[in-house]
DNA sequence: GCGTGACATTTTTTT
DNA sequence: AATGTCACGC
């Protein structure tokens, strides 16, 4: 059994998988195994009995990736995973507090608050402080308050040396206080509070730290400060960190990862115990040549060289489109070659930069006929519909949760508007209860409500956990609502649907769990995204962007835009090693592929409603020449193309170079359009912002 | 209380 | 082009 564990791993990997109970780091290639040899070392740890499976903590971003490792832990070893501590940081974080609650200073069903419901929280928040949501506006301050939970830094402990960011910092403490108050927490909540949880009680701590002596991460380098300080706090002084990451594919600092960590882990835990997997078993060389010699030119870091066995396979196809429409029909006439040669649809991916893009190639293959799936967009359980149906729900287990009452309290419509509800606001901040409360005493306009969400209570008490909810759907008049309505035919069926996920949910629950059904329900349905709709499973051209395309593989893979302003995105010139994540997202996007892949671009695109003329983006200029295959007869890859192009010509002025203007004073030009008279140029200023400028007027120093 | 039209606002996303 | 937000009028 030991033999058949290790024996098809290479050197380095069984190296990985291997080493003695102190803390490592693991930097994986792309394709190199990394999931493999996570999982192996902990089956292999198990197995030699250094650690029973109720002392190995595994932790990952995503239910999927926690999913897959359970999946494979229970394929290598005869035991059973139920029980173990793998998942993500924030499942791992909500069980800790759910077992807990007390002591963490929580009700014991407290509810969890998605994006969406902390938005709708911080909103409510400024309205009821009267804050001018121009000055503030709701998405910065929920930004602020999420970077911040995230530093690890609570709003008494947040530098604020100008007024702004002093008014936000009250406007964070504030809106603690009434999460609190509600009983909710928003998702970096859970880790803080885990977090101050271990680190304030000792016993806690001490039982914790006992435990698990394997601690094991996935994709490390996207871990942020929070989560950093998470782990070396479970860790303790005695237990073994085993990381695993990959500095190159990290393409989440934009929001807070921070690829320090890698280096500051090495430094203070993994002194000397550093493996690099750079055996790439995905792709053929050609691929992997323009992988290496892309991520090269980025400075700090790590230091990696993806290698294979395979042979350089075929070359990089490089087309330009004259527009994008001729891009998006090239890549629908190389499928359905591709298709007719006799490849499955669902090995192929086409990737791009931002959504927005989609919408040309998706018309493209629709006209075609061929099936295709677009990956992201609005997720199961952040439908409206769902939504609604979970507020009931949050009513009837927590009814002190504001945010889940507004939510439904005049939906179906129940003649319920703004007035009552300043009303009941009023009433409720005067006696310091929830809304919920001051509904019950002074009910008023208001009875019907809550004589219904009684009604529920009764209606549901003793059933099952899937009937439940179809009583919430059918006697809150959901049901009814969206059976009057055009287009409710799919949001029924969504209904329906949700019915489904809670009776499997309550089948493939275990029953150690502290809390009871309903909120273990509503916690899944909160930090659960709802993978899978229709058309999975299907043979179908998969469609997505760049950054959900990370940890997938196929045979064939497009990546279209490849623009400058596009990809690299304009919007990452003026941030901080901006540039360098975008050849980071590069990167990850070439390393996709494992056979056939094509770069495509166009000459001019229409974004936001109107034509915009690109150049070829910087990326084709970094990759080895050799390892590319031009699909057009001239093929001036690096040259700047289109009408655009002239009119920087004309000027002597590119996107990226710096310029003074005599009002506006030094800047950098981070975008241009139109030519001739018309050419304008977009340059972002130190002081004054950014703005277009025409560039006839603009007398532009450079 | 609810429907309508003007208006801005556009990277990437998991939990 | 498309979507969400918000103020306004019925």
């Amino acid at each position: 059994m030991n033999d058949t564990l290790l024996d098809t791993l290479n050197p380095e990997q069984r190296r990985a998988v291997t080493l003695p109970d102190a803390s490592a780091l693991i930097l994986a290639g792309a394709g190199s195994g990394k999931t493999r040899v996570l999982t192996t070392r902990i089956a292999w740890l198990i197995q030699q009995g250094r650690v029973s499976p109720l002392g190995v903590l595994a932790v990952t971003f995503t239910n999927k990736a926690a999913k897959e490792m359970l999946a494979r832990l229970a394929a290598l070893l005869p035991i059973s995973t139920r029980g173990m501590w793998v998942g993500t940081f924030h499942g791992l974080s909500n069980r800790l507090l759910r077992t807990h609650w007390r002591e963490a200073g929580l009700p014991q069903s407290f509810q969890i608050l998605d994006h969406q419901d902390q938005l709708a929280a911080v909103k409510r928040l400024l309205k009821a402080l009267n804050v001018d949501t121009e000055k503030y506006e709701p998405r910065k301050v929920q930004w602020f308050i999420n970077a911040n939970k995230e530093a690890g830094l609570r709003a008494h402990r947040v530098e604020a040396f100008d007024p702004h960011t002093r008014r936000l910092a009250e406007l964070y403490a504030a809106y603690d206080v009434q999460c609190q108050r509600e009983g909710v927490a928003d998702f970096p909540e859970l880790l803080l509070r885990a977090y101050e949880l271990l680190e304030r009680n000792e016993l806690l701590r001490q039982h914790y730290q006992e435990r698990f002596r394997h601690i094991l991460v996935d994709e490390f380098q996207d871990t942020n400060a929070l989560q950093y300080r998470w782990l070396r706090l479970f860790a303790g002084p005695q237990a073994a960190l085993f990381a695993v990451g990959d500095d190159d594919q990290s393409i989440y600092a934009f929001r807070g990862a921070n690829t320090g960590n890698m280096a500051e882990f090495e430094r203070d835990y993994a002194q000397g115990r550093v493996i690099k997997l750079e055996r790439n078993y995905r792709s053929h060389g050609h691929i992997l040549d323009a992988a290496n010699a892309l991520i090269a030119r980025n400075t700090r870091r790590l230091g990696k060289n993806l290698w294979t066995e395979d042979g350089k396979g075929e070359r990089l196809r490089l087309f330009q489109g004259y527009n994008d429409q001729e891009e998006a029909a090239f890549v629908m006439d190389e499928i359905r070659q591709l298709e007719r040669a006799g490849a499955s649809l669902a090995d192929m991916a086409v990737l791009y930069r931002s959504n927005a893009q989609s919408r040309v190639l998706e018309h493209a293959l629709f006209s075609a006929g061929l099936p295709y799936r677009v990956y992201g967009g609005l997720r199961f359980f952040e439908r409206q519909e769902i939504k609604h149906a979970l507020a009931y729900l949050r009513m009837l287990t927590h009814p002190d949760d504001d945010g889940a009452l507004l939510r439904v309290v005049n939906f179906p419509a129940r003649g319920i508007g703004a007035r009552t509800l300043e009303g009941l606001q009023e009433r409720a901040r005067a006696a310091g209860t929830s809304l919920w409360q001051a509904a019950c005493t002074a009910p008023g306009k208001l009875a019907p409500f809550v004589r219904l969400i009684e009604d529920l209570k009764r209606a549901i008490d003793g059933l099952p956990l899937a009937e439940a909810l179809a009583q919430v759907i059918a006697l809150s008049g959901l049901e009814a609502f969206y059976k009057g309505e055009r287009e409710g035919a799919e949001r029924l069926e969504n209904l329906g649907e949700l019915v489904n996920a809670a009776a499997l949910f309550e089948q493939e629950r275990e029953e150690t769990e502290a809390e009871g059904p309903l909120d273990a329900f509503l916690a899944h349905a909160a930090l659960e995204a709802g993978e899978h709709q229709a058309e999975a499973g299907r043979d179908a051209v998969q469609l997505m962007t760049v950054h959900a395309a990370k940890g997938l593989e196929f045979h064939t893979v497009f990546i279209t835009g490849l623009e400058e302003g596009l990809f690299p995105h304009e919007q990452s010139f003026a941030e901080n090693d901006g540039l360098e994540e975008e050849r980071r997202l590069m990167y990850v996007a070439l390393t996709r592929a494992r056979r056939r892949l094509y770069l495509t671009f166009a000459q001019s695109r229409l974004l936001h409603g109107q034509t915009r003329c690109g150049m070829a983006s910087r990326f084709l200029d970094e990759l080895p020449p050799g390892a590319l295959l031009p699909l057009n007869r001239s093929v001036p890859v690096p040259a700047p193309y289109g009408a655009a192009a002239l009119a920087k010509s004309e000027a002597g002025l590119q996107v990226g170079q710096s310029v003074r203007h005599a009002k506006f004073g030094a800047g950098v030009i981070v975008d241009f359009e139109g030519r001739g008279g018309d050419a304008r140029v977009q340059v972002k200023f130190g002081q004054a912002g950014t703005k277009w400028l025409v560039l006839q007027y603009a007398n532009l120093q450079h």
